[in-house]
DNA sequence: TGTACATCAGTGAACGCGCGTTCACTGATGTAC
DNA sequence: TGTACATCAGTGAACGCGCGTTCACTGATGTAC
């Protein structure tokens, strides 16, 4: 029967955050509409009112899920390396639900529609484009996108291979994402001395 | 109809080597026994006579992927830095079909069973012991193991991201493989002045 | 070496199943008078 | 404000389809004599 629109729109959240966090916990392939209508308390042709198909909802809910994301970072702003220390937490390796849909979905990409792979330049670009902001001063400006892009990609292979092997072998997968995160930590310009690696001095609150 | 001994060893390794292909190209859940069958020249039905099930190929073509290339790299030693220009180039990321079995499916392995998961472990570690053999001898051997796990696992990373957005905008794709494998490259040790890049001995052929 | 027979890799029809999508229908909502 | 009616979000049965897997059968291979 029919809704109000206020519910409606709520209902087609509802299908919005159900889709993103299914597909990131199981991957686009390995959920079906009956499962996202389900969890969003719906039955799976009360779907098709809302999205044309399987592949608008996923491109969609990437996007709103990276939108989600981008806000909750703008709005809580941290240093470098304090995004480091959390993008390569064991919690975020372990919290697929919650976690980053790049990393979640990084190399099912490709292979999806072109609305996905839009949808997934444009986070990545974003995302970045945070992380060269939290970067101080102290940094090149013309390093500072080449860094932030390579700590976002090194992350998504790390937190995947972290993923991968967590069951088997925990202590490779904890090793995993020390060495890389210690590895996309800037090196300071040096001070007659030796180099240094970055040793924090904070962004203004 | 029954058929020789060597036939049916030509046969399992056909299905093994079309299962890899396909695997990494379409991902798991992208292909199916039937295509897999008729890539190696037979029918659905004779794959069952050599694997049990459909993971059991997966698992098995993903380590038999993975041995191939180890056996390739151990043959031909290379430096570091030439294992890098070939992990993080354009070729690499266009040759779905014959690239590295990890890098195609890093997001995937989680979502698979145990045995695909120790299959990707035990390839991580071979992997990362070749390319800690190839760092000279002027890398801190207690920083080998530490610079091979975390290049190999942005390597991951940096290609996932230059494949899902290659279509969609080949710059960025490109500037993510430089971004990448110029923060992967060890820095040395200083001798009086700044630390330096690193600038490429060659190690014994 | 030649013959009879057991073996078993490979074939292809058939199985149940879940998938994405469609559609006739329902009934509360929103609207026109 | 009250009544009649059009709208349309949501339901659930049904669609065709391809999936992984099973199995009775085939016939060349391998083996025992």
């Amino acid at each position: 029967m029919r809704v109000s629109k206020e519910q409606a729109q709520t209902n087609r959240t509802s299908l919005l955050q159900a889709a993103g966090r299914l597909f990131r916990e199981k991957g686009f392939d390995g959920v079906g509409v009956a499962e996202v209508a389900k969890e969003a308390g719906l039955t799976h042709g009360a779907l098709y009112a809302h999205f044309p198909s399987k592949d608008a909802l996923a491109a969609e809910a990437f996007s709103d899920g990276i939108a989600h994301r981008l806000v909750s970072m703008r709005r809580r702003k941290r240093t470098f390396e304090e995004y480091l220390d959390a993008m390569f937490s064991t919690e975020h390796r372990d919290n697929l639900a919650n976690g980053c849909p790049m990393t979640a979905s990084a190399s099912e990409i490709a292979r999806q529609g072109t609305a996905v792979a839009a949808s997934f330049a444009h986070a990545f670009e974003d995302t970045a484009a945070i992380l060269e902001e939290s970067l101080w001063s102290e940094v090149p400006a013309s390093q500072k996108r080449h860094l932030a892009i390579s700590a976002l990609a090194a992350q998504i292979g790390a937190i995947a291979v972290a993923r991968a092997v967590a069951k088997v072998d925990p202590s490779l997968s904890k090793e995993v994402l020390q060495a890389v995160r210690n590895t996309v930590r800037p090196t300071l310009p040096t001070k007659g001395g030796k180099a240094r690696k970055s040793r924090l001095p904070r962004l203004p609150r």
